[in-house]
DNA sequence: GCCAACGTTGGC
DNA sequence: GCCAACGTTGGC
């Protein structure tokens, strides 16, 4: 499948929390992307993140920020239903079944990078430096990524598109 | 730990 | 609908 509708997205995580590492020992590598609480990225992971889209997974709230995977969607936008358990910490008393407010995707492990991509190394490149993650106060947790900006961050990275022949 | 940027809340 | 107050994110 060569999928020219293919779409590429970076998913900001505070590794102390949920780490590349994280994803990569989950059962098939495969994790819920769930928690998210903006409406602006909800809208994304809702409409247009797909199964089968690119993901840059990128460590966020540490010492050296950086680009420190790749991974995949496996599943498009569904209801949150940490949204529904009072239990979890990303409990919204105002979500139902009927109208879950929030929403999330799977992702599934595909590769570490050799060496996290840092901020500091994606602005001195001449492609990457255009990425939104760069820009100043943007709090998106999920953003888009342009297919120039994959292939760059790949080609950087010392790595082949493990996309490719999926 | 600081603080800028941004989103949300709620009084009016 | 405006906007001040507040909370959160996240780089530095």
């Amino acid at each position: 499948m060569k999928n020219s509708k293919r779409r590429y997205w970076l998913m900001k995580s505070e590794p102390h929390c949920f780490s590349i590492d994280d994803l990569k020992k989950r059962p098939k590598g495969t994790e819920p992307w769930d928690g998210v609480r903006n409406y602006q990225a909800r809208n994304l992971l809702r409409d247009e993140v797909r199964c089968g889209d690119g993901v840059l997974f990128y460590h966020s709230n540490i010492k050296d920020p950086a680009v420190v995977g790749l991974a995949r969607v496996v599943r498009s936008g569904y209801p949150d239903h940490t949204a529904l358990d009072p239990r979890s910490e990303h409990f919204d008393p105002r979500a139902t079944e009927a109208a879950p407010i929030w929403f999330m995707v799977d992702v599934q492990f595909l590769a570490k990078l050799p060496v996290p991509l840092t901020r500091g190394d994606l602005a001195r490149h001449p492609t990457l430096s255009a990425m939104e993650v760069l820009r100043k106060g943007n709090r998106l947790s999920v953003q888009p990524v342009t297919l120039e900006q994959w292939r760059a961050l790949i080609e950087v990275a010392g790595l082949g598109d493990p996309l490719e022949d999926l």
